[in-house]
DNA sequence: TTCCCGGACT
DNA sequence: AGTCCGGGAA
């Protein structure tokens, strides 16, 4: 694996070139902590504009919450962006991120994943680095029939046993890489692979059988309505609650999100609230369909603040209100 | 369009 | 076991 890393491995703005010295720590915790749920792609820009902005622990330990926020606007997972800032702040204090394994899983926002990522990149210690693309490859390197989630401790304790003592963090990513490159949820390239002498997936002429996993159960449907309050030029946003659904970020006032069509109910003010069309979006265990409502504040009292409808996109919100604002825009 | 993918926290 | 999103492939 390592000799295959040498020669294909991918350069990415948070790494360093195999046998060079590891990189930064604070690069590798941030791009350790995008990279969770979600795919290098999508990370790589948010990455290079917050490591400009924010270069170090100290610098992003000082910044605002609502800038932090907002920044994060379009990654997902916003429980991530609010760990984040709480880590950064926790390190700024002690002087630099713990070391080890066990230091590093006691921090907000660090897993069992990302703390092994980190030790292993970052520090060189030898740590058991599992996040999907190895799942996907040991499970059929060893040809592992029980099902995902049941089966992770056996892919742990099989990784375990294929993780070098030196070079823990070139093995990891060689890994990821194979996984990402080579040994793909489908089509997997098995003529370009390293491991495919072992492989007991490829041996069977199954490799896209692994991993197995449980069966999934369905969403259930959810509605509701996204209002858009007009005064002046400015539109009425409000801050989510801190925990929760898309917690502490900013976005448009809505309603319930209940079994059934809520109408005005939970509107930021009474009006004549006019439908000007709907916005879909999934969440992890609902689907959510929004009718988008538009009225005229007026001199209504309201809670919240009046933003530039000409500087939205500037607001920082999550997709969901986007969409909505596609919406509006369409209809002007 | 629909389907599928991916870690932390409680 | 349930709660947290957004993007890419089919």
């Amino acid at each position: 694996m390592l000799d295959w890393y040498d020669r294909n491995h991918r350069s990415l703005p948070w790494r360093s070139p195999p046998g060079a010295p590891p990189p930064d720590p604070y690069r590798v915790w941030m791009s350790e902590v995008m990279l969770q749920q979600t795919q290098v792609a999508t990370v790589r820009p948010y990455f290079l504009s917050w490591t400009a902005r924010w270069p170090s622990f100290a610098a992003l330990a000082a910044a605002a919450d609502a800038d932090v926020m907002a920044a994060w606007a379009g990654l997902g997972y916003y429980a991530r962006a609010r760990n984040l800032l709480a880590c950064a702040r926790v390190v700024a204090e002690r002087g630099a991120l713990p070391d080890t394994e066990a230091g590093l899983r006691a921090l907000p926002g660090i897993g069992d994943y990302t703390a092994a990522a980190i030790a292993a990149i970052a520090f060189g210690r030898r740590a058991v680095v599992v996040d999907a693309n190895v799942e996907r490859v040991v499970s059929r390197l060893f040809a592992i029939a029980q099902a995902l989630p049941a089966a992770r401790p056996a892919i742990r304790a099989a990784t375990d046993t294929i993780t070098p003592d030196d070079r823990a963090g070139d093995f990891a990513q060689a890994m990821m890489d194979l996984g990402s490159m080579v040994c793909t949820v489908r089509g997997p390239r098995c003529l370009l692979c390293p491991l495919r002498d072992d492989c007991a997936a490829f041996q069977a002429g199954t490799p896209e059988a692994f991993p197995v996993k449980a069966a999934k159960k369905a969403k259930p449907q959810r509605y509701g309505t996204l209002f858009w309050a007009e005064r002046d030029g400015r539109v009425l946003l409000v801050r989510r609650p801190d925990k929760g659904l898309l917690g502490g970020m900013r976005a448009l006032p809505t309603g319930p999100w209940v079994d059934s069509d809520p109408g005005t109910a939970g509107a930021p003010f009474a009006a004549d609230w006019r439908s000007i069309g709907l916005v879909r979006h999934g969440f992890t265990h609902f689907d959510l369909a929004c009718t988008v409502m538009v009225a005229d504040a007026g001199d209504e009292p309201v809670q919240g603040e009046w933003w530039p409808v000409a500087e939205i996109a500037d607001a920082g919100l999550p997709t969901l209100f986007a969409r909505a604002i596609a919406v509006v825009e369409g209809m002007r």
